[in-house]
DNA sequence: TATACGTGGTA
DNA sequence: TTACCAAGTAT
């Protein structure tokens, strides 16, 4: 049997149990569900997801919340600008395509925040459309399983999409089928630190396994700093706006990081973002 | 193509 | 404890 078909069949009996895969889940629950994955563990995602799909359960719902309550919702989920062009995607679908979320891959690419990923994500998963899913977890099965790779190297858009595609069956059920099981063979086998390679339903036919395990010899992805850098000075600005039910005084702000230039830089930096404002009376808030 | 963009769990 | 890692996107 070869690797999609092991993959499928595995996925129907070890599939994780996700709010946003039970039956019933609307595309608009998987685009938000999508929106919150970017970058983010499940285990973080679940519980906000629940409270959005209860306060919007449509984008014209979500539409129409100001922005403040959008962004206090999201709460610390990170990179809250993330929220921001979920918004003003809910927007452009209750605006544009009559409060239901587009299945075509280019409408959803238009859409802000969605890029190659989300909008395929949302064509297989919200639509049980055929169309090739490339996420982290995908790439580094296919770079394992098929390459015979330690690990994914640096993406090469065309080339992993084109890899994925020749993965598919021909049909739309199948098809999504096979994306969302490699997706979860990622997730949970396929690791990147310690991969589970004895509980691994490809383990026969992988590459890698074939070549005798091969360490990665590609480029080292660098992980970013976090500690001291304007993530991290922002993050704190912003945690004291979304705590503060009115808007706040520059002192508060102040407290928040003790370098006034780097302070001031990224407090600007988050007007210009739209995440912040800066009041007539000078405090500070949320947006409208 | 490389970098900016949050946050918290795990080894 | 430091370092890595987590369903990416925009510029």
């Amino acid at each position: 049997m070869h690797l999609p078909d092991l993959v499928s069949r595995w996925y129907r009996v070890n599939a994780r149990d996700l709010p946003w895969r039970r039956p019933g889940t609307t595309p608009w629950g998987v685009l938000v569900s999508e929106f919150m994955l970017q970058q983010t563990p499940v285990a973080r995602v679940e519980p906000i997801w629940r409270e959005w799909m209860e306060r919007w359960p449509r984008p014209s719902d979500l539409a129409a919340a100001p922005r403040a309550d959008v962004l206090r919702a999201w709460g610390r989920l990170g990179y809250p600008r993330r929220a921001l062009r979920l918004h003003e995607a809910a927007q452009a679908v209750a605006e544009r395509h009559g409060d239901v979320v587009p299945a075509d891959v280019d409408a959803l690419e238009a859409l802000p925040g969605v890029g190659s990923y989300t909008a395929r994500a949302v064509a297989a998963f919200g639509y049980g459309l055929r169309s090739p899913v490339v996420d982290t977890n995908v790439r580094r099965v296919v770079a394992r399983a098929v390459h015979g790779a330690g690990d994914a190297g640096p993406a090469r858009v065309r080339a992993d999409l084109a890899d994925v595609d020749a993965l598919l069956p021909p049909d739309d059920a199948g098809a999504a089928l096979v994306s969302v099981a490699l997706m979860e063979l990622g997730a949970v086998v396929c690791t990147a630190r310690a991969p589970r390679c004895g509980a691994c339903p490809v383990h026969a036919v992988c590459a890698w396994q074939l070549a005798g395990r091969p360490d990665y010899t590609g480029p080292r992805r660098q992980v970013q700093a976090f500690a001291g850098t304007d993530r991290q000075v922002r993050g704190r600005l912003m945690e004291v706006l979304r705590g503060s039910p009115e808007p706040v005084e520059r002192a508060a702000l102040d407290a928040a990081w003790a370098d006034a230039g780097q302070r001031d830089r990224c407090l600007d930096s988050l007007v210009v973002d739209g995440l912040a404002e800066r009041l007539d009376d000078g405090r500070f808030a949320l947006p409208a």
